[in-house]
DNA sequence: ACGGTCGACTGATCCGCGGCAGGATTGCCG
DNA sequence: CGGCAATCCTGCCGCGGATCAGTCGACCGT
């Protein structure tokens, strides 16, 4: 695994081995690059003609809000993911995106992307697997909020995080930084922020995780998994399954 | 819109108005057509090698399944829906999928999909749409179990049913046959089916709608709307988007 | 040195929903 | 016809998590 490879080649990488030419199309879309503030929105709900980016660097979630005030956050995007994809095909975004730490991004057209399935297809098979990867974790967040109580919830979600964040080398078994305030822990789980302190408290004093200043620290990784009924499948793949 | 058509070609001629050859197509896809008896699941989670469907007929619905067994539902899928392509995509199901009703369903391959998006793109586009339509549909529905009572989870989740089926031609905004249980109503909104049945109770009591002997019945839908805070915009689309 | 803001943290109280237990209704099968 | 299995429906009780109402410390900008 080479360290100084973009977090997108590294996530690809895990599916497909690339070649020479397939790493320069990648290289190819990064092009294009911008940067964010925190906390001022990228894209809003009811925005059309929106750009895709991908993500190089900081995090950045998207979310929707509810007449009442109350927000759901439906995901968190990391470095060598895809933003707004959704919102590009739909014409319009249904969702907003705002970048929670600096952020810098590679704009993506639709044309770029045409144009990089035709010339490697191979590297358009890799980010469909990429993108699906994306859509299942929507799915298991999905059932954590509806099945699963207020500890395993989170405790699924930090595990989540964890086996994302080491796919692009930021996050080992040991744990991982997270710019993450409760707040916003609680508006992804559907919880109150009042509720998230009492979690992460017994997460902590049961000697599980410490999220603490930035970093969350796991102690007992299997314990966790056992508590979270996390599914390993997708941490266990033995590598690329395309060669 | 001619009523004869296939609920797919019905729903992607929303977005796309399709000629003669498109339609030509969409036909090849639906040759492979198979039956499933209500029930019996077509896919089971872990599963591998398994092909996608496009459904013509009946119910299904994909869910996942915990360790202390209980259920989430994530979607139902409706004549017209794609079935499976994650998995297919992702080479492994993460999740059941489980006919609710007798199902006609017709066998799609990887290569027939790719044949149709080189030989007619914009079909391929379509496709597009909708698979995001769906996924659209799929936050929508994280939004309502994580952030909405019971009884605006349950209106919003009856008239996102109504949109879908009223796209293909099965409900209009009287309402419309819906074949689910209460129980597959509780495990699809993160409730319980006690709760699912006083809730019911409550919407039938109010005026609102009456769910009973497998017909849903929307007396009074503009109040329902405003209850669900549900989002009309692509209620009130004004016709295909592409020409 | 000063409010002002934002995040972490806590205790007390309240309520939405789950769990349990049981009755009524319907449809199916022998 | 009776028996059985779903499914629907209801009342009661208790718990998990929301809400309210704070305190405390860190980091602003002035």
């Amino acid at each position: 695994m080479v360290s100084a490879q973009s977090p997108l080649a590294m996530k690809l990488g895990i599916f497909v081995v690339l070649n020479n030419a397939e790493l320069a199309v990648l290289d190819e879309l990064h092009r294009r690059r911008r940067k964010f503030v925190a906390g001022r929105d990228i894209v809003h709900q009811g925005q059309t003609k929106q750009a895709a980016y991908i993500l190089a660097e900081g995090w950045v979630c998207s979310y929707k809000l509810l007449r009442d005030g109350s927000r759901q956050i439906i995901d968190f995007q990391i470095p060598g993911d895809f933003l707004g994809l959704r919102s590009v095909l739909f014409r319009t975004a249904d969702h907003n995106i705002e970048p929670m730490t600096p952020v810098e991004a590679s704009e993506v057209l639709e044309s770029d992307l045409l144009q990089a399935f035709s010339t490697t297809p191979r590297l358009g098979t890799a980010m469909l697997w990429a993108a699906s990867r994306d859509e299942a974790m929507v799915v298991e967040h999905l059932v954590g909020i509806g099945r699963r109580n207020a500890l395993e919830r989170t405790a699924h979600f930090l595990l989540e995080l964890n086996a994302r964040l080491t796919l692009v080398g930021r996050g080992t078994r040991a744990g991982f930084d997270c710019p993450l305030s409760q707040y916003m822990l609680a508006d992804a789980l559907g919880l109150s922020a009042v509720h998230i302190n009492r979690v992460l408290r017994e997460l902590r004093e049961t000697g599980l995780v410490t999220f603490q200043k930035g970093y969350v620290a796991i102690h007992d990784f299997d314990k966790l998994v056992e508590l979270a009924e996390f599914d390993r499948s997708y941490l266990d793949q033995e590598g690329p399954l395309l060669r």
